[in-house]
DNA sequence: ACTGAGAATGCATACTAATGCTACTTAGCG
DNA sequence: CGCTAAGTAGCATTAGTATGCATTCTCAGT
């Protein structure tokens, strides 16, 4: 599958986000539980894609992924630049809409968010790695939310 | 000499600051021009002293200091273990739950929210001394407020 | 369908980093 | 002094990561 490498590198966002990850070869234990089977060199590339940096911690040797791989300028980037390297996942119930990123960028997707000024969207609160978009309506939810899924997918344009 | 080695880590952060770096032996040849003979293992405890990370950059891989690594917070203990201590009140509406923490508390508790993971909840977005949790249902809610009224009581098991 | 261009991946291996153990230096103490 | 404890650093080795090359897979264009 060509389009399983998109949705590994998202597990792999999601699991390094998650829980503590110190090589290459734990990561792959994991993803082995969650479907995926592949060897050390793809991870190496993935995390290399990813910009995912291995920083010493008090409990040793951590992956962690970080916003500055993704964004060109402090801060300014379009969502199209944001999405697929910091969304982890996407949901969604009522007029709400639950927005996953990679641990510390949820502050500058919300705020790409924001520069976006729909109408659609009366708010966004933003924590560490999750925002929550209030929208004005449930079929305003949906069609935000189906732009942001497709955002999401490609490095591609608005 | 004793006290060099806190020199030698200040040049350390000098020059990696300044240049880039990709590996440790090309730190050390860097090193050796500025008076400073070691081995590869003696930088890679500095680095590791002074959390310093290889990142992945558009040129290769790279040593940076800072950010990331200072960003990592510390409070990773279970949930089990902080809600007796730091949960203050829980209530709720809709799919919609507001836990209320000591405050200061909020984000480390969200932390080990979202470290369970729990399909029920979409996501946590925590203040200074509030968490507000997006359930996927209201039966959802229900399940989960259920299990943080549980283990906010006592410190039991998971 | 056939085919060439690229992308994705595995394999084997080169490269780089982390670490157990030992030695040495220094400071404090009887 | 001689001894011990703490802190550093080297050496040798292991652990872990990156990558050249070959193979397989996709897909657009014919």
């Amino acid at each position: 599958m060509t389009a399983s490498k998109r949705e590994r590198q998202h597990a792999i966002l999601e699991l390094i986000g998650t829980r503590e990850i110190g090589s290459q070869e734990e990561l792959r234990q994991l993803l082995l539980k969650h479907g995926w089977d592949v060897t050390q060199s793809t991870l190496s590339r993935d995390l290399r894609d990813l910009r995912i940096a291995r920083v010493p911690t008090d409990r040793g040797l951590r992956y962690v992924a970080g916003a500055e791989g993704a964004m060109e300028d402090g801060g300014r980037a379009p969502l199209a630049a944001l999405l697929p390297q910091l969304m982890v996942r996407l949901d969604g119930v009522a007029h709400q809409i639950v927005l996953r990123t990679v641990t510390g960028s949820a502050q500058t997707v919300a705020h790409a968010l924001d520069r976006e000024a729909s109408p659609d969207i009366l708010g966004t609160i933003a924590g560490d790695d999750t925002i929550l978009m209030i929208c004005r309506s449930e079929q305003a939810r949906e069609r935000v939310a189906r732009r942001l899924a497709l955002l999401a997918r490609r490095p591609g344009r608005t």
